[in-house]
DNA sequence: AATATGCGCAATTGATTTATTGCATATATT
DNA sequence: AATATATGCAATAAATCAATTGCGCATATT
């Protein structure tokens, strides 16, 4: 079975949890009303961002409060870096083009 | 068919290709012998892209090269932003907190 | 103590994905 | 002109995923 961050973005329904989750914590039944689907269905999708470390939990008596694991996201901004350098290196190439049109209209 | 970014991402494999593509473009089958797979499964992946338009083609004689598209990589950087505002907010409370601390030291 | 609620776990089913195989088409090479 | 190469497309099979249903267990509520 997979199971990294990027395969747990992949659903939808999982991305709006994890912004649920970006506020406040959240329990897996006050979580499934704000969607249409169960239950069960956000319980395997919570179980699922649990293993991906992406959401962390915490027992108040029978209620389970999951909570945004900040870290993990910001593995996938760390991931998105890699492309940063690039794009900024092409700004650069497009600064330069620019700059010597600059030059040749004087 | 689900055909959106964070879907495309979940494939390691395709990530592996834009991570390739990003620095400069390439064929196919020339991404092919990079992998384990088939071209034909290299391909599919590659229409995958193209389709969520993180990649784009220059046909060349009967070479089709694949390029990265960046902007679809900031669609991405934009979506994380959202979580971005949070983590500072915390990181601003754990200032608070330390500044407290410090202030109660005096 | 009996009942209700919140939750996780497992089995099942249907949908979606991934990789393979085989083929067709267009462009190079000989 | 014949052959080789680069590629896309379609059909299929295998793997994976998502949602439902049903269950059991622990904690609240009455």
């Amino acid at each position: 079975m997979r199971r990294d961050v990027f395969q747990a973005l992949a659903d939808p329904t999982r991305r709006a949890i994890l912004l649920l989750l970006a506020s406040h914590a959240m329990t897996p039944s006050a979580i499934a009303v704000e969607f249409q689907t169960s239950r069960q269905a956000v319980s395997k999708h919570i179980q699922m961002l649990t293993e991906c470390e992406l959401v962390k939990q915490q027992q108040q008596g029978r209620e389970i409060y999951y909570s945004l694991e900040i870290k993990k996201i910001k593995e996938i901004d760390k991931w998105l870096e890699q492309f940063k350098k690039i794009w900024e290196d092409r700004f650069d190439q497009l600064d330069n083009v620019l700059l010597t049109l600059k030059k040749n209209e004087k």
